[in-house]
DNA sequence: CGCGAATTGTGCGAAATTCCTCAATCATGC
DNA sequence: GCATGATTGAGGAATTTCGCACAATTCGCG
């Protein structure tokens, strides 16, 4: 292979499926990614990807490419990981991946004082749903609310939280508990310990509210139109909330720091560490 | 890493170890190795070379990086087989690896054979002391004179050919056996078997040649200065030289066939196998 | 059925990269 | 001590590569 970037441009076009994700992904035009295969293909005599108008689709050829080409980019994310860990000091940039709830409540609000401590590390928080992959160095950190297993992160406990029902304080003074209605994640979430507790709850009282993002249940709560299962970090500090205790309360979750092998010893990423071990550890005596 | 072109050339930088051979080796200037060098400095903010008047030296991070990138080199390098593995039919150049002295008796003349059984195959016959490395990809197929233990490699042993000392008929005739001269290998080859056995058998008489090459050493026997260990297949052709029968016997050689594990399955290697396997073993009645 | 959104393909100008040539520096051998 | 060979460095021309704008096509949806 003479040329690497052709490798690089094929297998992101291989993962994302489509010449503008890819391009999108890689910071450039679409037509580019579409020469770079193209020169690819001329170079290995081999037709990678047939040309649909609205799509472009590995042949089994370019699938068979793209999977040995997969270890490269590994070998690349390595290389990445290698010169932050070489980075001498504390300077630099630190991506944190979390669930936005936690990234609102616990991290954004105390960023400046990491600032103040450490003014040479710059913080990228990106409060996303989608857990980012720490492999694909997408971020360097990451919280989590489960254990997780992919291979080379090493993962720690820096926390804890509880949940609550929460309710508007007129709504839970004026509405009987047999008429009491509930707000909740969507399907999407059905595996979550907290969504489960709060099925086994409503019992065939009304869920009038569905969404996925948590600032939307505390929100809709707000308003009075049910009760929505909060953590305390997030129900406690809003004014117009108020705990409803039920007969059994949902489940505690712990807050797991994930971080790549190879970082974890540099100096940069144990300032970031303990700095989110602070957040984290300190909200639980609240 | 954003740009994998620069990781590769910094690679073979830090393998090749000055910028011109770097150079040679991706066949571009050495000036472009220089500023891809830079830019990958740049991209890392890291120093990875001391700028030495006579040679570029990898700093302690530079050695580092170069380490993780290796990985890198190695995947590229098994793309490459893939490529090759996948390519259908019996068409593409085939690179031999194999010490010349077989090259040239076993393998060259019988080349035309191959061609015309398999005109889509080129070949290109490499002979050479030095062992090219089929990881690296330098070479497709290579023969051996024993058994490597490259991670990766197949090797099949396909034939096997003896030694005797050979002089000029008339000096044989004329020189009693203990004014006997010989020519022998430079120390470079001091390992190998027959050598080691020479040196056994001389035992105080003299040795009038050294040089490292086989063909030189033949010539020369047919000049009646001494003796010289050759290969049967080389020796007995030739209608100048005679055996000269020793107390003990030469020991005898394997001949191993080296080939990727990627690559042994595709139609196009197991031809060419199959034709060194023929070329060798067909000889050995002789 | 038609509209809109998303994707791929094409042509052209701009920008970046690369190569070539020459000069300077340094180690090595005689 | 000096010539020689090899290497790095710098500036200008040429080639390659890239991005932008727009056209063409397909798919989904009301």
């Amino acid at each position: 292979m003479t040329d690497w970037e052709n490798l690089r441009f094929f297998v992101t076009l291989a993962r994302e499926g489509t010449l503008s994700a890819a391009a999108r992904v890689l910071a450039v035009d679409h037509v580019t990614v579409a020469r770079r295969v193209a020169a690819l293909e001329a170079e290995t005599g081999l037709k990678l990807v047939d040309r649909r108008a609205r799509s472009y689709r590995l042949t089994d050829d370019g699938k068979r490419i793209a999977d040995t080409a997969m270890p490269m980019e590994e070998a690349a994310f390595a290389v990445g990981r290698a010169v932050q860990a070489v980075r001498p000091g504390l300077r630099g940039e630190v991506s944190i991946s979390s669930p936005p709830s936690l990234a609102n409540a616990l991290i954004a609000p105390r960023l400046i004082a990491l600032r103040r401590r450490h003014p040479g590390i710059h913080i990228n928080l990106i409060g996303e749903k989608r857990t980012a992959s720490l492999n694909r160095r997408e971020a360097d950190v990451a919280l989590r609310l489960s254990r997780p297993s992919e291979p080379g992160l090493i993962a720690r406990k820096i926390g804890r939280f509880g949940f609550s029902l929460y309710g508007a304080h007129a709504y839970l003074k004026e509405t009987p508990p047999h008429a009491l209605a509930f707000i909740a994640y969507d399907s999407s979430m059905d595996d979550a310990p907290q969504q489960k507790w709060l099925r086994t709850l409503v019992a065939g009282r009304e869920t009038v509210l569905r969404t996925n993002d948590l600032e939307n249940q505390a929100a809709a709560a707000r308003t009075g139109v049910g009760l929505a299962v909060l953590p305390h970090f997030l129900g406690d500090r809003d004014p117009e909330l108020r705990r409803y205790n039920a007969m059994s309360a949902p489940p505690d979750r712990d807050i797991w720091l994930l971080v790549h092998r190879d970082l974890r010893r540099t100096p940069i990423m144990r300032a970031v560490m303990d700095f989110l071990s602070d957040c984290t550890t300190r909200r639980r005596g609240e």
